[in-house]
DNA sequence: TACTATGTTTAGTAAATACTAAACATACAT
DNA sequence: ATGTATGTTTAGTATTTACTAAACATAGTA
């Protein structure tokens, strides 16, 4: 029986996992998604252990993470105090909301500090060839940035990044 | 003197090496960037061993890693058997170059293991209703990969990911 | 009140990753 | 050929990051 729900879920888990390294998260967290993606009832912390075998420790953090992002969702049942979680299953929706995070973080810091050094330059200018060279590069790479800062907020503005959406991109770049 | 060439370039260096490790490629690898993007000349292994601290063990691979992304190129000087690097300035024609450079990654082999996820459940159906409800949510992920592969191909396919380029999807979004 | 079921934090360990130092390979120069 | 300047690989170390086990906190229940 290689085709039994529990290897296919088993299956999938590991391939998000691996995804999920991809993209620089902890692959445990691709795991707890996978499994709450793939339960059709939201999951309890101690169902979330015995599915992935990770401990509650590591899955108590790993999910606060995950709903930051917009990727899972708690919710409680009535008549229980544990805590339930469910998969953020419109994948768009968790596209926004993780760029939205990522508004606040490390990374703007990072981008705040080329433009710091740009205003650097402009405050103290030496009109030389070198000192000149690098301010343009640097200026280069500060409007990449806002571009990119551009299209960010644009797809967090939309209601919904639907397919539709996508399409209409494809087809102005063809 | 605060803000002499050298102190720009240090400051620029370490912003850069905090956003590298953001994307979650080693900090070492946005410093050997920086010092090639804000060099008017091609840079040769040593002096990016003295404008970094790194040694030539740790740059020779980095930088082949760059230069797999066409982050950076090789050249070579007429009479000088040293190899010389410099940092590609266009960032639009980076992005592409990275994403093509993804096609053949890891990350498409984790994608393909969802779509052969998908293929072994229809091969060996089950009527039963966890298994339709599992089945559909893979579906829903697999066709979510789908779309992002088609943005990113499109991409690609662009001659010049340009200014322009951005505009259009920046009105198409509004 | 103490007891139980739950989630969180913490301190330490394991695993992964980035980096160093030094041996090695290659090609050119003499 | 031998020596020298260069880039690469390798083996080991240090740093970072993910995770575990267990203490802790909190809120509900008897």
């Amino acid at each position: 029986m290689t085709h039994s729900l529990p290897i296919i879920k088993k299956d999938f888990t590991e391939g998000l996992s691996q995804i999920s390294r991809f993209w620089g998260f902890p692959k445990g967290m691709g795991a707890i998604f996978a499994v709450l993606y793939l339960s059709p009832t939201p999951l309890s912390l101690d169902e979330i252990v015995r599915e992935t075998g990770l401990t509650k420790g590591a899955i108590s953090t790993e999910i606060r993470a995950l709903a930051r992002m917009g990727l899972v969702h708690r919710s409680a049942k009535l008549g229980d105090r544990k805590d339930y979680y469910e998969a953020e299953a419109d994948f768009y929706a968790a596209i926004r909301s993780i760029l939205k995070e990522r508004q606040n973080s490390e990374f703007d810091r990072a981008i705040r500090s080329v433009k710091d050094t740009l205003k650097t330059m402009e405050d103290h200018w030496v009109e030389e060839e070198e000192w000149n060279f690098v301010y343009e590069r640097v200026q280069a790479l500060q409007s990449f940035f806002d571009a990119i800062d551009n299209l960010t907020k644009a797809v967090v503005r939309l209601e919904s990044l639907g397919f539709s959406n996508v399409t209409k991109i494809l087809g102005v770049l063809k």
